[in-house]
DNA sequence: CAATGCTTTGCACACGATTGCAAAAGCCGT
DNA sequence: ACGGCTTTTGCAATCGTGTGCAAAGCATTG
């Protein structure tokens, strides 16, 4: 390994001057410094960012801490956030805690010992699992920021989206095509997931409105399936079956779509469909989906601005802060004005 | 920050010992030994991975290039190559070179200058842009083991997928189903990908068979949807249309789907449709897609195992290995026997 | 030419850990 | 009590960089 050590001896100055010079420090004659950097260059010199960040005590580098990436809502998300951070000038280590955020604790712990500048955390169904350390972590050096939902949200720094005004706009939407017998597919498995469906609700019912609630979503991706598959069974056999079905997360709603084509049930004609997050994939279905969608990238944004702003503040006496990012309606092809009795009359 | 000097005094030991107390050594008293023990974790201690990377010269840790995330391919080899990594003991730092690869050599240039001690490049359309470097990295200590296609390829370390092979199965397929008249949508990007559709059409030209073959697939994915468009149509109104498409990527044969059906071409009666590599959007497809898979989570497991040799080896005379993967023919939904003339009567 | 001031360079220490080696401590038998 | 042996501990060097401080080099001026 080429060192500085071994540039100063082919230069013939000392370890420091060569330092110096590859800063680009004033402090060095422009003469040597161009000679010094030219060796440089030439034996392929790349300074070792390990001693480097020994001695300076930074690294320059942020920690993302995020469940998976199976699910295509966080690669979406990953995307944003790694380009933010580049422009930001600051290297990314991504680590997965798990689709039950079960290596959290260890990833955080991971981050720390690289010392890293800052981390940032993206919660799941279990909301922030590694409390304690966190806590402790932005009492010492290193601050943190979370995206999602987390219990006792006042004492971190959070940057979140506004779900229930999202879930509020698709229920307006619905509402105003018409539909009033309207199902929801999914119970959330947490209360930030929880937001939209509440949202949605809340409109509802401003306007009389009840719903018609059902399905657990169990962990296991496979079994997941597997029940949507017998909840759209369930609805679309009753006596009054609904007209309209949300579902909180757009690869929730793929799948529903693909058991309504399974049980011969068109969309929209016999049934409206929404989801939520705007992913890809909601593009490909045919019809294509209507959700909600446009905070993904806004969120990175704020995400990795608010913790490169607590990174360069450095007094950590700042104020906790909450930055919520609002959605839009994309309305597309997946939702109709409704026809009386349009389930019951087609079987 | 707390450091080994810290706890030492705690223990009224020096350093040394407490370094020696942490990492289990024979050397250090049983008693003495437990009492530091219980005084860092009491004092919450974590240990400076930046100062133990810089003595030891290893940083048990190890760099992936991939693309970008977007395309969903990726997140899936992503996850198998994290599972794979953490359960070899190695940290996982990820660094995206982007859709054309275009940060390429800034990514390995990082993952240099932070002493990784191996690396996984994952290449693109645009095969090994950084090849100097690599080259000069495996001369020096770092290990580099390549996914994909690259020129030249004798000189590396590669893994990749059979996809002649993969690409004859779906032809056979075909073939078996009575198709005679097919259509290839996308002109790959490049020679790795070409293999594919290499495979696919020998497989055919075997048995006398000539392709229509169309449509160039562009570097903008907007354009990309465009342009498939207006190849579907192209190809259904042919008065000799295809009754069988192949597409080299499941996400293109998605979106094939797509407009398909926006022509009212119903998938596989009118028309037989399969892709490759077998992502979750496969699934989601109504009807699900026929397609090519089973090799990402293989690739994935060799790509590790073959680095983790590289790096346990540590004399960098080993010969260079080639690892292939064969996939698996996967039959769903979207193919069906032809009619005679299906489309043109249809219209 | 000497005194002064500015520019440029090198010395030496620090960052926080690991580790070879020597010294200290403890143990034992004679 | 003492030598020899084993166990346990501390000293000090080291990894590669960055940087305060002093010294050296150089130029300018009286």
């Amino acid at each position: 390994m080429i060192t500085l050590e071994d540039i100063a001896k082919k230069a013939g100055v000392s370890h420091s001057t060569v330092s110096r010079a590859l800063a680009d420090s004033p402090l060095v004659n422009a003469t040597t410094k161009a000679k010094i950097q030219h060796i440089a260059s030439e034996s392929g010199y790349q300074v070792n960012q390990v001693a480097r960040n020994l001695k300076t005590r930074s690294t320059k580098t942020i920690g993302l801490v995020i469940p998976e990436v199976s699910n295509p809502y966080y690669p979406k998300l990953i995307q944003f956030i790694a380009d933010e951070v580049r422009a930001s000038g600051f290297n990314l280590q991504l680590h997965l805690s798990g689709v039950h955020q079960e290596f959290e604790a260890s990833c955080i712990a991971s981050l720390y010992e690289h010392r890293v500048d800052g981390i940032l955390l993206v919660t799941a169904e279990n909301g922030l699992v590694a409390k304690e350390q966190v806590k402790s972590l932005s009492n010492s050096q290193t601050p943190v920021v979370l995206m999602g939902w987390i219990e006792e949200a006042e004492h971190f720094d959070i940057v979140t989206g506004n779900d229930a005004h999202g879930g509020s706009l698709l229920a307006s939407h619905l509402l105003s095509l018409g539909h009033r017998q309207i199902a929801i597919i999914g119970k959330p498995p947490h209360r930030g997931i929880f937001d939209r469906i509440h949202g949605f609700q809340s409109t509802l019912k401003s306007v009389g409105i009840s719903i018609q609630h059902n399905l657990t979503i169990p962990n296991s991706l496979a079994e997941e399936d597997q029940e949507i598959a017998s909840t759209v069974q369930f609805l679309i056999n009753q006596p009054h079956p609904p007209t309209a079905i949300f579902a909180y997360q757009d690869s929730i709603a793929a799948s529903v779509c693909k058991h309504l084509r399974n049980n011969n049930v068109s969309i929209p004609d016999q049934m409206t469909v929404v989801g939520f997050d705007d992913i890809e994939l909601a593009t490909y279905l045919e019809p294509q989906l209507t959700t909600v969608g446009g905070h993904i990238q806004p969120l990175a944004i704020d995400f990795v601005h608010l913790l490169v702003e607590k990174i360069q503040a450095k007094s950590n006496d700042t104020p906790t802060q909450t930055r919520v990012i609002t959605p839009n309606l994309i309305i597309r092809g997946s939702c109709a004005a409704p026809r009386t009795s349009q389930l019951s009359l087609a079987r």
